[in-house]
DNA sequence: TTGTAGGCGTTATCAC
DNA sequence: GTGATAACGCCTACAA
């Protein structure tokens, strides 16, 4: 009995004596016999693993797309590596360290500039998300903001909107959604003034303060555009605490169409990003980095998801 | 230069000219070079990963699950390797198989009977969540929902409800909750007739067609409690549409702890489970199994998360 | 149908 | 400080 008769068994080749095979199958049984992977691995390196590294699993961004590069990779018989940091962005490197021991290609959703993260992975295969290149020899999946931006100041102005101001989040790794924002509205003739843009950090919290303080410093304002929904959810509270209803006093656009928004109270109107493609191309830029191909960046587009919580200013708005 | 010095050099060992390690990294830097993950493994089999099987990653009751899985595994140093079926249960058996030979432990929040799971994963340590324990190998977190339905009848009762129905989800894996409301109403003299029982889907659409359904069925309730707090959000939707306040007209109390339940309006009550902990502690049954030991069956408790969904019933109560 | 030989990439041991 | 050798567990190729 060698090492091959056993293997022709586990594996299930033919050329082996129905008898014998169950003779060792049995015996593996009983010994609780399990071949090793990494073994496997080492003669079989046709086994491609990637990993994902996100911030804070417990964002309801993420959700989606990590669906999404989890059914691109299953299409291709990859196996997938979840870590996140927990919002410790600090600790990014040290785990990109980590895991580029473990994967053949590493996808991220990260704060770490890419220098820092280049240094950390040492030419391990990347994909970096939701922002534009930085490093040449990284996979992108960017996010064009523009369409959505647009759409979302087309369809404010066209129900009379003339005061629209922003609850922004300078620390996320996206400067572009209020740069649109300003561009789209100077080419309306409507330049949004700087009192009318707040910054806050990226949560309900922020955006609780952060509609207060904005309502103050711009009064007059009849619809906002926040960074995200996490972000207007925030504004809702506040804006109820102040006993204005949504859309008639204060329309509110949020941004990344998360279905959270379906559930409030107006259903919140959203700037859409599909989060899923998202995850999917990510997988094929990695597929091609894999290959030693250099692939052009991918992008994923947005557009306006309206719901509710916009709609023609009432008479005496708010201030 | 033989294999050993470069070894040593990859590895930061000591015993080695600094110079030579200087062109060792610097050659292997341009050759992009990085050490087989297999061949380490193969050598230094301390590395532990262990596969995490949900079905639904889109689910909003696992992304904390899922932290507390990974929280723990990190003060382990272990690896978390994630799969989902996205709720084609049928593919629960090929998936842990695929996984089995990735991994060195699994656990599985699963609709797969404990017998089929054993046959496709052949004596790897497995923890089951969210049921008791079937198969005397496998290690177990369970939920004890009796505190927190207790509570919740207690809390109904004392706000003068007399006629409590309930939305149940019989494809789930768990009977208890059904049964457990039961028998704490018989007790307080409340027994629930049959009729004011009505089962559907895990959905949200299930709610929704779960409450009209029952408050036809069972003309008079003034509170009911849902499966969980998805199927709750179902409910909300139907009270609305029938011009029912809540809780004036009907309290509902959902379950799970989600905190999709506080942006509802009103916030919904729940009877919530510590979902964190349950991945910790599947996380230390594991080791418990990788150890040989065979740990206690642990459990996680319920408690109830009072909102505002319930309250007094008003004078002229629903029909 | 079964067994033998060799090598996958890494690390540990020990001799140089 | 460095290099040769063996071993980890598996698979492929070929010989018996």
């Amino acid at each position: 009995m060698s090492h091959q008769t056993v293997s022709r068994a586990i594996n299930d080749k033919g050329e082996i004596d129905p008898e014998t095979r169950r003779r060792i199958l049995e015996v593996a049984q009983q010994l609780r016999y399990r071949p090793s992977r990494f073994a496997r691995g080492l003669v079989r390196p046709d086994t491609t693993t990637i990993g994902l590294v996100i911030d804070d699993i417990l964002n309801p961004f993420f959700p989606e797309l990590i669906a999404g590069v989890m059914s691109a990779a299953e299409q291709r018989s990859w196996t997938v590596l979840i870590s996140t940091v927990q919002n410790d962005h600090g600790r990014e490197p040290e785990l990109l360290r980590s895991l580029a021991g473990q994967v053949d290609a590493l996808i991220g959703y990260l704060y770490e500039r890419d220098a820092g993260i280049a240094e950390a992975i040492e030419g391990l295969p990347m994909v970096v998300m939701g922002r534009p290149a930085q490093h040449p020899a990284f996979g992108v999946v960017d996010v064009d903001v523009r369409p959505g931006v647009q759409a979302a100041v087309d369809h404010l102005l066209a129900q009379g909107h003339q005061r629209i101001g922003m609850i922004d989040c300078p620390t996320a790794c996206d400067p572009l959604r209020r740069q649109v924002l300003l561009e789209a509205t100077a080419a309306q003739g409507l330049p949004i003034p700087a009192e009318a843009i707040v910054e806050t950090e990226q949560s309900q919290a922020g955006g609780e303060e952060a509609l207060a303080r904005l309502l103050k410093a711009a009064p007059g304002l009849t619809a906002v555009l926040a960074f995200n929904d996490v972000v207007a959810l925030g504004a809702y509270r506040t804006a109820r605490s102040l006993g204005l209803t949504i859309p008639g006093d204060l329309a509110l656009v949020g941004f990344d169409g998360l279905s959270l928004g379906e559930i409030l109270d107006p259903p919140l109107t959203t700037i859409n990003i599909d989060k899923r493609r998202m995850g999917e191309l990510a997988v094929a830029q990695a597929e091609c980095l894999l290959n030693g191909e250099h692939p052009p960046p991918a992008t994923v587009t947005t557009d306006l998801l309206v719901r509710a919580s916009t709609g023609s200013p009432s008479a005496g708005a708010s201030g």
